[in-house]
Parts: C-alpha cells; sequence; structure tokens
DNA sequence: TGTACATCAGTGAACGCGCGTTCACTGATGTAC
DNA sequence: TGTACATCAGTGAACGCGCGTTCACTGATGTAC
C-alpha cells in the first residue's frame, strides 16, 4: 500500500518482497502490459538494475507474482472448502463464492494469474501451483457428486471445468468496474444464480416446484 | 493470408482495410499488446506513417477491429439463430456453437474484442456493435424462456449473461491451444455439455430418468 | 477533349521517450581465525 | 574481541531498440470549366 521508497540503507533487506508487492501494485492499476520492471523498481526505492539480482527478467518477475497468487488461492479456496464441511453441497458453494471474493480483492495476482500471458507452465513451480489449485476445486466437485448416482454423474473434473469456465467467465466480463460494464447483475449474485441453476441441472439440488415445462 | 505487401502504386487503394486485416493477424501471432502500428504499417506494404490518414492512433485502429470483430459475431450469431427455427431451444444451441466457432475460427477479432483492454464503449459505434451482438444473445435466451412458467424465469438478461459467462471461460481457459491446457475434454463438448446442464437445471430440459438424489 | 487546380493519400526523416538489460563498480554484511 | 577477506546486494551510467507520433513534402486522382 505504501508506496513511498524508504530504506534502511544501502541494502534494502527485503527487496524480492517488495518487487512482488510492487509488481501486485502496478498490474492492478494499469494491467499486466503496463507493467515495467522499471516501474516496480521505483516503487520499492531502489534502482532499475537491482530487480535483475532476484529474477531472471520481466517475465520470471511475473511468472512469479503468478505463482504467489495461485498459492494464495489455493489457500482461500481450501478454507472456504473447509475440508467439505458442513455439507458438501455448502462448502461447494462456498468455494465458488471464495473464487469471486478472490479476483474482487485480488485483481493484481489475478491478471497475473489470468491475463498476464504467462503460460501456466512457464515455470515449475508456477505448474505446480496452478495445479494444486485446480485439484481443490475438482475435489470439490468430486465429493459433490458422489451424492449422484454414478451412471448420471459427469467425470469431476469435467464438473470442476464447467464451474471454473462460469466463475472465470463472470469475472472477466461482468466484474470489472470499468467503465462499459454489460448487464444489470452484481457479479456475486450472477454467479450464485448460475452455479445454483448448474447444480439443480446435475440433480444436486431438488428442481423447483412448479408445472412441468412444456415440450419444446 | 499474403503478407507480402503488393501495391499498384504511389496510393494503396485499400489501406484502410489493409491495415484492419493485418492488425487481425498481428494480434492472432502476437496478442493484443504485441500489436504496433510500425508493423500493421509494413505488413500493408506502406510507411509507417500512413495509417494516421486513417486512423487517430493505435487505440482507435485496434477499437475499429473490435468493431469488426462484433459486427462479424453479431452476423454469425443471427446466422445460427436462424431466427428461432426449427426450435427454440435447437436455435438456442445453435448460438451456442457458433460463438465457440467465432472464438476459435477469429481469434485475432476475439481477443480484440475481449482481451485487447480497449473497453466495449471505447468509440459509439464499438459500443452500438457489441450491444447489437448482446441483444442477439439475449433475444433467444428470451424467447427459450417462455417456454419457462413465468414465475420461475429468470430475467432473460441474467439468462443470456450466464450463458456469456460460461462461453468466455470456457474459450479463455479451455479453447486456446496454448501449451499449458488444462484438462482432458475438447473446448466444444465442455460447452455443450455445461450448457446443457445448465438448461436442465432450468427445466428447459426433460431432467435424466434415474433414482432422486439423497438429501445432501 | 484538354487543361488548371484542389484534394487526397502517400513518403521519409526526425523527435522524444522509456524500456529491458548489461557492466564494472562499491558499500555493507557476515564469517574464519 | 579484532581484523582480513569473501560474498552479497546494491548503484549509476550506458547501450540499443523500437515504438507512437508529427511534419513538411510530393505524387496521384478527380473534377470544373
Amino acid at each position: 500500500m505504501s508506496d513511498q521508497p524508504r530504506r534502511r540503507g544501502y541494502h534494502h533487506g527485503n527487496l524480492r518482497e517488495a518487487l512482488i508487492e510492487a509488481t501486485i501494485d502496478l498490474i492492478e492499476e494499469k494491467g499486466p502490459q503496463g507493467f515495467t520492471i522499471a516501474e516496480a523498481a521505483k516503487r520499492a526505492g531502489v534502482s532499475a538494475a537491482a530487480p535483475y539480482r532476484h529474477f531472471a527478467g520481466r517475465d520470471d518477475l511475473i511468472a512469479e507474482v503468478a505463482r504467489c497468487g495461485f498459492v494464495l488461492f489455493a489457500e482461500l479456496m481450501e478454507f472456504a472448502y473447509d475440508d467439505g464441511g458442513p455439507s458438501a453441497l455448502s462448502a461447494f458453494l462456498a468455494t465458488g463464492r471464495a473464487y469471486l471474493a478472490f479476483a474482487e480483492k485480488h485483481p493484481g495476482y489475478y491478471m497475473a494469474m489470468f491475463e498476464s500471458g504467462v503460460p501456466l507452465n512457464a515455470t515449475p513451480e508456477l505448474a505446480r501451483a496452478s495445479e494444486r489449485a485446480t485439484a481443490i476445486l475438482t475435489l470439490a466437485a468430486a465429493r459433490l457428486s458422489e451424492h449422484l448416482p454414478a451412471e448420471r454423474r459427469p467425470p469431476a473434473s469435467m464438473f470442476a471445468a464447467h464451474i471454473w469456465a462460469m466463475s472465470h467467465g463472470v469475472v472477466e466480463l461482468f466484474a470489472r468496474s470499468t467503465p462499459g460494464s454489460r448487464g444489470p447483475f452484481p457479479a456475486d449474485q450472477l454467479l450464485e444464480t448460475g452455479i445454483g441453476i448448474y447444480l439443480r441441472g446435475l440433480g444436486l439440488i431438488p428442481p423447483d416446484t412448479g408445472p412441468e415445462p412444456e415440450k419444446i
């Protein structure tokens, strides 16, 4: 938050972390391609050459930010999932809410992860972090779909992919407060209702009462 | 496709369109931020200053490409929708397929529209084009949901937003052939099944036969 | 049909800028003895 | 406890580059008469 460069002396003492922080803020403000190493260094109160003591270059720094983002993301999802309690359904819905909350509270991370152009396998560490996050969502989906008879149970990874796709789509299209926002619905409501309808389609939520749909 | 600059003389004759074409190709190859006016001009066989006779600047050119993209997009969606025939349901599913087909066949347009950072209301013409595209999807959703009893019918714009979000999410996360693609499912199958489950949740597709889900 | 002229769509040189990165350096830190 | 020295994390100047944009210009086109 504090952009003022404050240094204790010749050595920064914490430059690596300070650069990561600065990168997050910069990406948040100007988007992934508006980010420059030079400005991150300036914000950390350090010369433009200093970052190269800690990162191989621009892409390496962004990849590291993305990795940290996935780590935090996974932690939040895991915390929200709460080991499947109090019920598989509520735990699942909580992870969905956590997804959106993460994107809204940490747009810098989110952009580094999904909009920076850094491929998810740019570094082995990044690949591992993103896989771990995927695994949590997939686990939540798997646990929830155990309540479904096996013969009409989609693969858990497909289930998870559907939810991920809808969540990501809502974030990208409707959660940004950029001018030109579409539609009158707040993003969290949109995602909540969307997931609700999807789960009803799977048979995980009882259908609404009401007359049968006419034949179409 | 032909990158060779071929000119008939001092005047290009068709520079505006040639620049748009070059921009599409460049964005497709290098992403929206890899695009430069200088290179678009070179591809069109023209000096770097020439584009300024036709566009106010970089952003204006990208915005125009996005606008063209929305126009084509709307046309394809409209064609796929086919005025709601042969049935509201099949017409709706066709528009979903058209969405994905557009993203796959015209990635340059798609990126200019959704990933370039150009806000959808950057110019009045762009805003109009994107609204028209939205309107078509919303119309398809409205027509389809007429088959639902009014009291459990979500607003058509919300319905449309759900579908748009899932489609966009599938495109962004699973349709790119970039290294690091996730999941073993082809994008079209993912979208098809996802929309199917969603529509079942709305009651627009009869539920699968099978035992009731246990209480969860 | 021919000529004069306005208009238009290009050129090419130049600008200022900021970026990513390298390099030889230097000041601070910590460890061996 | 004090000193010598290796190591580390910074500096600042410099580089080459390519970009967006401007400007005075010039060649081609089309229209009025």
